[in-house]
DNA sequence: GTGGCTTATACTCTAAATGAGTATAAGAGA
DNA sequence: TCTCTTATACTCATTTAGAGTATAAGCCAC
């Protein structure tokens, strides 16, 4: 099986950990950021690291002096232009970290980024955002009226519609990736421009170092899918708080509103949470019952499900 | 955290691209494999690959005469220990791969291995499989135990019987990594004693060389994971079947029976498939109706759902 | 060619889950 | 006390899911 081995196989390849950390701050989910707030925290996986997550905490911890709570594998990448030619190549690991409110500083080289702010389209709680029917929807029309014959034209715009929901679709906040890679495709997104020429300026979401918002497009994705099904979302929040709370959380993750009395019947009936027999008074209403996680459930959740009800409108 | 390096970041370090292919034989669910059976196909990634997925595609390919089709990215493993102590270390990149009946071949080099041989707890289709009474659940209890204090023995229990559905609770098909890693971890798997010792011969299970009966799980879990909700059960059946064998299809996978009218219902429903006008009259009572997938669906399904039916005893 | 075996397919019934809404409670502040 | 705000309890209709009954349509042995 060794054929060509020997010379250059294990040589010249580079393997970078990459680091997605997540915190919703004061009900803005936020990202990690390095270097200005286009970059992910990263750095190169070294012969010393006990694993690949021992050797990320190592990393994120060192550069952002942030340490790492939850974390989980995303996926690997090895594009071999991912850093131009001769520069031989590179893997990325990426990773998904989650942290709560408590454990957020931002020291001097990272800080916190809204990342809302670099998937405009994709926040939904406050209805449809403009940058869809202002300049996504124009510019996917116009870039499926440029695709080769009849039949292709309408397939591309099948699919952009389905993705983005338009013309009466329904949205899927899930599919989070495939928006931003058909945006990518259709050249709507900055990167998608190497020389970052004119169109960069008018291209919807602040672009990213790299393909590291196409990472943060994993990330999101994962997350928008995994707390569907997995009780993660406590992973975001103080160790008490109120059900508004928990389900502001959810809806900043999700992009989309829930509907406050389902919402409540489901993460009781699911037995996540238990009361601590205090109340919250600083709500502006009747004061709110305080909840903590239960923890005799978390294992039992951990590997069962959990459920999130979201307004269908 | 730099103990011991020196200059070598980039040396040292081997990329391996393992494949889990699966296809679906006569019934039976099969993973392709080389060496005797216990290996899955695997080789360095080359400087000469385009990337990481072409790499693997021309290895398998070249490894055991069998294309590739859809293929998705699983997991990265590095353990400094993987081969053993001065060998530097090993990156391993696992995919699962998905085949069709016609595409197999099987080269002299590579074999279809039925998959249940290595996870025979996982096949529920008859019934709870005898491994589970005989072997499973008393080694468990005696791993429990032996695990400290009171309350760590029944925590250790907990998660056992959560895990595996002792003690009345419902099984849950898709811990199949979870099961097979708390295995590993009461030693009740032959990989998890490295000598191989006099326990080997009696632990369910056929083994695997190195990790990859770990890998296998993974892929095993996705599996069953994915085809809840993506069509992916398709790519593994022939371009024209009946619902019976599509049915049979998903039990292989999922270890589990679904019930028959319910199963039609959902997939009917779901239009994810359409008549040819043909039928089967093979198959020993009324002659069944034959199916495709319907094409123009396909896109939409791939970001859309897929729901299965299964008997809930 | 008829009765019995097998699988296919159509329906029915019930319970649970889900989406949406109404009604009432309990604070703060004018 | 009235009003505003948020919290919390219930109700209702629809959909989905699990399970079962009934009927259809082939083959085969006799």
């Amino acid at each position: 099986m060794d054929e060509t081995r020997g010379t250059e196989t294990d040589r010249d390849v580079q393997i970078d950990l990459i680091a997605v950390l997540v915190a919703v701050i004061a009900g803005t989910p936020s990202v990690l950021t390095i270097g200005g707030g286009d970059k992910l925290p990263s750095g190169p996986f070294e012969l010393g690291h006990r694993s690949l997550q021992s050797g990320l905490r190592a990393w994120v911890e060192r550069q952002t002096g942030h340490p790492l709570g939850y974390i989980e594998q995303l996926y690997t990448f090895a594009d071999r232009d991912r850093f131009g030619r001769g520069a031989g190549r590179a893997i990325s690991i990426s990773y998904l970290g989650l942290t709560r409110p408590e454990e957020v500083d931002g020291s001097a080289e990272s800080r916190w980024t809204p990342w809302y702010a670099h998937f405009p389209w994709e926040d939904h709680r406050a209805g449809l955002p403009a940058v869809l029917a202002e300049k996504i929807e124009p510019g996917l029309k116009k870039w499926a009226a440029s695709g080769g014959d009849g039949q292709a034209q309408v397939a591309r715009w099948q699919r952009a519609s389905s993705i983005f929901g338009f013309d009466d679709r329904s949205w899927n906040e899930e599919l989070v990736l495939q928006r931003y890679e058909l945006l990518y495709e259709a050249g709507l997104v900055a990167e998608a421009h190497r020389s970052h020429g004119p169109q960069a300026g008018d291209a919807p979401g602040k672009p990213m170092f790299a393909d590291h918002r196409r990472i943060l497009a994993t990330a999101l994705a994962r997350l928008r899918t995994k707390i569907k099904y997995r009780p993660v979302v406590f992973e975001l929040m103080p160790p008490v708080f109120t059900l508004l709370q928990l389900q502001r959380t959810v809806e900043a993750l999700s992009g989309r509103l829930a509907h406050k009395q389902n919402f409540r019947r489901l993460i009781e009936q699911q037995e996540l949470v238990e009361e601590t027999g205090e109340t919250a008074s600083d709500t502006g209403g009747r004061p709110a019952k305080l909840f903590r996680f239960r923890p005799s459930i978390h294992m039992e959740r951990t590997l069962m499900g959990t459920r999130v009800p979201i307004t269908r409108s």
